[in-house]
DNA sequence: TTTTCAATGTCGGAT
DNA sequence: ATCCGACGTTGAAAA
């Protein structure tokens, strides 16, 4: 690791370009200006922030507030630095979607480089997925006697999660949400149900939305188009051996 | 600004606890693992990262690669920090949506606090709005002779961006989008123009999906159920004042 | 507070 | 490479 307090700027340059620098993410703490031309453009004056350079490429431009940050470039970018007029300057451009990132300093109060050791990846339980997986092995959740016959079904207008069919063999299709369901998905599943009834010829078919919480809004819109709904909520396990994990955090 | 290499568990509470703290954005470099249960649950095995915690009580971990941080918690929780059995331990809860976060620290390479002194705040242009207000100003850009009477129309089916009327009258509503719709964007405008029907006993309605670019699938889905799509790029631009910003940009 | 929708969304997977 | 949908989406504005 590598930290120095107020650098000059081509101090910061030398510490930037030099042995290993490439495999370390780089930090500065400084009064800086950031200018962004792509999608969009943007203009953030003079103040204090916390720009981070990533291995990547991705550059994150911190504020003190705010989980997301002000101005960023993603991944792919190549960063280039440059000892300009007493500033520092960033660059970096994506030659993939023509967009520029260009963050001036006009004093670093610290700059940090360090190569970062994580061969760790992240386990995550408790999204989307998980939930249509519960319903694919117990697809009682929803109705007794139903039957789950396909997974992921995408047709020309839009996928479904599942496909199956109840007691009586009526086809049904569920759309799952993990979180609360907007009015676009009563729209998707109308657009499915037109879709199939057009290319089947078979005027029964029902709909179910699934979620854990379904606002009453989209309930209503669902009872008026004569589709169903299903509250599920599940709790977020890790599937195997992560289990030891998890006891390991419910312990602390 | 306060920075200290290595400190000792005990050390980092000290610091983190200390005069100004509060105010201050908080930065470890160090070997930490990370617990998260929440509206899902997740576990990061031990290795390097930068941790920063910011005033707002917005907390990033943010391994070597990738825009968005590993594990996170939004502003608003409360991190609390001890120091136990030889590991720095930082917890962040927030109680609106009772999710948990606790972050250990068994190495802490780089501890750094500092008050961010910063009012700017960001200047942006390029986004939907802009492209929906260029369209009321000249409508033609959709089709000659036509009029825009309503911005933001919202009704119980949804909103559409704008309504007006083409040169024989027939009512006309557009959808604005300024990245790459998807096909929910048809959803929404059939949606929209059923309900009108059912409404206004008015057969006739034209529907116009504008973006800068409209996937094939999606024009597809649109000629199928007879709306009109439109692509439209606007070069983003910087309203007023601003402009002087924007001609420094440009010149450097 | 809840709902709704945009975002420089980002990211991963499938075609 | 484009397309497509999920995300612990986040964030802001309106009801």
């Amino acid at each position: 690791m590598l930290t120095e307090s107020s650098p000059s700027p081509q101090r910061a340059l030398e510490l930037v370009y030099g042995p290993g620098s490439g495999r370390a993410m780089i930090m500065l703490l400084g009064e800086c200006s950031v200018s962004y031309q792509g999608r969009a453009k943007s203009y953030l004056d003079w103040g204090e922030r916390l720009v981070i350079v990533k291995k990547d490429g991705a550059v994150l431009v911190h504020q003190a507030a705010s989980r997301e940050p002000v101005n960023w470039q993603p991944p792919g970018s190549r960063p280039i630095y440059q000892a300009l007029d007493g500033t520092f300057v960033i660059r970096a451009e994506r030659t993939k979607a023509r967009e520029y990132m260009k963050i001036e300093f006009r004093r670093i109060d610290l700059l940090t480089l360090k190569v970062l050791s994580d061969k760790a990846e992240l386990q995550l339980a408790g999204m989307e997925e998980d939930l249509v997986n519960a319903i694919v092995e117990n697809p009682s959740l929803i109705e007794d006697g139903m039957r789950i016959a396909e997974k992921e079904r995408r047709t020309e207008s839009g996928s479904v999660d599942l496909f199956g069919r109840d007691r009586a063999n009526t086809p049904v299709i569920v759309e799952v949400k993990r979180g609360s369901p907007g009015i676009s998905a009563v729209y998707q599943l109308e657009a499915y149900v037109t879709d199939f009834r057009r290319k089947n010829c078979e005027a029964k078919i029902r709909a179910f939305l699934v979620a854990p919480r379904i606002p009453l809004m989209v309930k209503n819109m669902l009872r008026e188009k004569g589709f169903e709904h299903c509250e599920i909520t599940l709790r977020p396990e890790f599937s195997d051996d992560n289990q030891s994990k998890l006891a390991e955090w419910v312990s602390t």
